[in-house]
DNA sequence: AAATCGGGGGG
DNA sequence: CCCCCAGATTT
């Protein structure tokens, strides 16, 4: 079968089929940019509240070089991946320093900008300017993948790359957006993962190999994942009277620059916790334990431990710890959800 | 090529 | 519990 015979079955299925979300009303350069860095490793439905939210509060690409960290890192607080909003506002100064504030209509100078790669300047490139140029995301590869039976692992750079030329030899010049946008939203409601494929209502299912061989639950092939650490660690929820401590975490590395209660490796017991809170120059008044809690990294797991310390001082800091006001502080310091189970503790009297 | 980087929804 | 998701960057 020759890939190109899926173009046609496939824009008209898009025409008729394709979801009404958000980014596709109207699809300037900054909207699509914005839409695919929220998109990557992330799912539709947990998108649409962040898009919306984050273009009502920086509507421009001059807005996005401007704004503050701390508020730029809490319109993106629980979406993860913090380093993509920290390259889009590094793009975004670039775009308004080199680019008069609008993305370039051309994908080599796209592909260039900080947090884009081959996908995201595919997708910018053909949906907002109509360039010639694919967007290979999971979903493509896995349509891909089954249409001919392809056995390589899609996870591989290789596979990709290749998968790019040959789409970009076939694509239709005159709507190469639609064409990108259509194997995307085949994967996303038809040709889904997990092997449920809807396969009755596939408007290709008479090009696909693997259809015909009753071989999709078998693809896309991917190499095994290997397996996360554990880490235990003593979480702290110190108050003294309307404040809290917390403090923000390193410029690098896994939540970078966020916000987060004090805490460290380990268990620590009762009498451990009240020493450490010593050493940190904080009387500690009383102490209850606050519960288990766990939260699942791509790479890492959290096995933590919380305790609510109650202590007497009039120092703002102590240490690198800031307190702040619960009131006061409402809104202002993103924190990510791995403390979420915490929050409870802090957000009320006790 | 492999590791890093978040979080949530669904089987 | 495990899977995967409109991936990019660093090592």
């Amino acid at each position: 079968m020759k890939l190109e015979e899926i173009i046609k079955p496939l824009l008209s299925w898009y025409e008729e089929n394709k979801r009404d979300l958000p980014w596709r009303r109207e699809p300037t350069p900054y909207h699509v940019w914005v839409s695919e860095i929220m998109l990557q490793q992330t799912r539709v439905e947990a998108v649409k509240g962040y898009y919306e939210r984050f273009l009502t509060a920086l509507p421009q690409i001059e807005d996005l070089a401007a704004c503050p960290e701390n508020k730029l890192l809490k319109l993106w607080e629980g979406l993860g991946y913090y380093n993509r909003v920290k390259n889009m506002q590094k793009a975004a100064k670039e775009i308004v320093l080199k680019y008069g504030g609008e993305l370039p209509a051309d994908y080599e100078e796209i592909l260039e900008l900080p947090g884009i790669g081959s996908y995201t300047a595919g997708a910018i490139s053909s949906i907002a300017y109509g360039l010639k140029k694919p967007a290979v995301d999971g979903n493509v590869l896995r349509v891909l993948s089954r249409i001919t039976e392809n056995g390589e692992d899609i996870l591989k750079q290789s596979v990709k790359r290749r998968v790019e030329q040959e789409l970009e030899a076939v694509m239709p010049a005159d709507r190469p957006g639609a064409f990108n946008q259509s194997l995307m939203e085949l994967g996303a409601v038809v040709c889904i993962p997990n092997g449920m494929a809807k396969c009755q209502v596939c408007p290709v299912q008479h090009l696909c190999s693997a259809r015909a061989h009753g071989t999709v639950l078998e693809y896309p092939k991917k190499a095994a994942k290997k397996q996360r650490r554990i880490e235990e660690k003593t979480v702290l929820l110190i108050q003294n009277g309307q404040e809290y401590a917390v403090c923000r975490r390193p410029d690098k590395g896994l939540l970078a620059g966020l916000y987060e209660f004090p805490n460290m490796d380990g268990w620590l017991t009762e009498e451990e916790v009240i020493r450490a809170v010593e050493a940190l120059k904080l009387m500690p008044l009383h102490i209850k334990n606050a519960g288990e809690a766990k939260h699942i990294f791509s790479h890492v797991e959290w096995h933590m431990k919380g305790y609510v310390v109650r202590v007497a001082s009039t120092e703002k800091r102590a240490g690198n710890l800031l307190f702040i006001d619960k009131k006061e502080s409402k809104g202002k310091y993103p924190i990510p959800s791995a403390f979420s189970a915490y929050r409870k503790y802090i957000e009320e009297d006790e």
